[in-house]
DNA sequence: AGACGATTCGTTCATATGCGTGTATCAACA
DNA sequence: TGTTGATACACGCATATGAACGAATCGTCT
């Protein structure tokens, strides 16, 4: 490779642009910037959702359990879910196992998801029409058996 | 909805576990996970190497046309280039236009890439075999798609 | 030359993400 | 009963991400 070129060589390029890596993380972003757009007016984003979802639908759980049915790790989710508390979304309490601090959801966090829901559905249907239905259908099972095979 | 039940109703789980952001941002952190793993001993995440890779490749560039060129904020693009620099792998220095700030790859961040290429493509070949390749190819097509999609 | 809208950027605030280290608690075993 | 390995967590460090605000610079028009 020339030295003094700044442009590295042409396989550099296409490395870039097949990364799986760098793909799913500028859909990710662009993907979060669109729901959270139509989102905002809810005063939830996307991910905050998603969080107040998992914490109602598995009720009063405990910060481990949360992180691993998210894929997300166990420190992230506490102070993901902290932003949910302070704002008085969800209420974090001991556990029968004193080592244990569990979540659950409030009523002003079922409020919450309840004004938030049809615009995230607005969101979600947006964006399936635009993609195209089954191709949609069919990429959320792509994705969702990637992030099983690459977790562990 | 029972107001003393914790859990919330059934449409909630589907709600969470069809979410295209939920789906996305999960691949998004499971992968990029798998990736740095193995990319670890290089000294380089995932990250930094799209990073390295897209300053290598448009040669001395503006912040600006970096962010629009990877479909990131220019504000977070700039922190993230500055990581780079402040290990010598990027320089940024000012563009004939006293306004613009331009970063070009330094001789150590050649080397870096040179160093990183081999382990991302590990990672990279392993993706592919264990997805299967022709499943791969379409799914980064319909990400690349969905990322232009939502993208404005 | 001076005024003005547009462009380029830096800074601050807030959230999202994971790792490493240390601490409290638990459960089981010698 | 005391020890000990495992478990659940908090906290600090570093990076990744975008919004809002404001300053510097540029090009153009008068």
């Amino acid at each position: 490779m020339n030295e003094n070129n700044p442009s590295a060589n042409p396989t550099q390029v296409r490395v870039a642009w097949h990364c799986t890596c760098f793909n799913v993380r500028r859909a990710s972003r662009t993907i979060t910037q669109f729901y959270d757009d139509i989102m905002a007016a809810s005063g939830i984003r996307a991910t905050q959702f998603t969080m107040l979802g998992a914490v109602a639908m598995m009720g009063p759980a405990s910060a481990t359990r949360l992180a691993e049915h998210l894929a997300l790790d166990r420190t992230t989710l506490t102070r993901n879910l902290k932003v949910l508390a302070d704002r008085g979304l969800v209420e974090i309490s001991p556990g029968n196992d004193r080592r244990e601090r569990v979540a659950s959801i409030t009523g002003a966090g079922k409020a919450a998801i309840e004004r938030a829901t049809p615009v995230w559905r607005e969101a979600q249907d947006r964006l399936v029409a635009a993609f195209g239905e089954d191709r949609w259908r069919r990429m959320i099972e792509d994705m969702s058996d990637l992030a099983a095979l690459t977790e562990e």
